[in-house]
DNA sequence: TGCTATTCTGACGTTAACGTAAGAATCAGA
DNA sequence: TCTGATTCTTACGTTAACGTCAGAATAGCA
């Protein structure tokens, strides 16, 4: 998990602050989609900074916005996990390819997602229109009822 | 089950044409997502129309798109289920003030299903916005390396 | 009327996404 | 250092949305 300067969350407050359960955080990163720090001793309590939580509100929105698996899911937001890991790197690389490297990198994740989002988009407006359709025959018919 | 003027289907064949399984189509009957024709016997096989097929098609798309359990859905799909049997009514009623009644019942229905689509849809337009404002900066920052 | 493909009705199985509970351990503050 | 609140780990429980299977019954056709 990557503590930010400001002060370290507690799993509690992380849960408060995203509108979720500190289980489903546990869950999150027991299946993966949330990092997990590789150095926290066994049976010490989690800390989590500003970060970890715009990270947990991404996946929930993604989670209730698309219809996806928290598998695929995980498979999406590697572009988020790769950035966030390669912002690190970017601060501490001077070489301009690589830097270019990493940043088309994210641009192809980014591309995939917006993909996705926008198919999802296109779908929606056919089927606003085709409500907005029927809604009109019957306002139609309505208007062609005697005793208007 | 309403069965149309067009040749009765079995529910292999609304499976098929629908994408989906029997046991699925059984299940949604089951729960009151599909009408079940009352006046079937017990053991004999199931027949739907075009119209059935068509219910079927909009169910499936419904879930896909929205997030919804299909509790949800029945609810929201009250919508088709009254817009059904009020289209039989209609046929056989000659009071105008009567299928105003009816007409402008599913308008309220109609509409339901259009504020909760156009939420979606909006909130995915919120997203992909700020998927495209990243991409941008991302842009930006690779014009800015050197050796471009 | 006989045969075969399809369906019917239970009933139990499965998976994802958490909920819940229990006993021990940790943490922040007095 | 003590203490109360929070968290940890482990493990079993739950619900929705179907899948699967078995044995009997139907439907359509030769």
């Amino acid at each position: 998990m990557s503590t930010t300067a400001t002060k370290p969350l507690r799993i509690g407050e992380v849960a408060e602050l995203t509108g979720t359960t500190a289980r489903t955080i546990r869950y999150y990163e027991e299946i993966g989609l949330l990092p997990g720090a590789e150095d926290r001793a066994q049976g010490k309590h989690r800390a989590y900074g500003e970060a970890d939580v715009e990270r947990v509100r991404e996946i929930i929105r993604l989670r209730d916005l698309l219809g996806l698996s928290l598998d695929q899911l995980a498979v999406l937001l590697d572009a988020e996990t790769a950035r966030a890991s390669l912002r690190r790197e970017l601060e501490h690389t001077e070489d301009p390819a690589e830097i270019r490297g990493l940043l088309e990198q994210a641009l192809g994740h980014i591309g995939t997602q917006l993909e996705l989002v926008r198919m999802r988009r296109l779908a929606l407006g056919q089927l606003e229109e085709e409500l907005v359709a029927k809604r009109r025959r019957i306002h139609k018919r309505l208007s062609e009822l005697p005793e208007g």
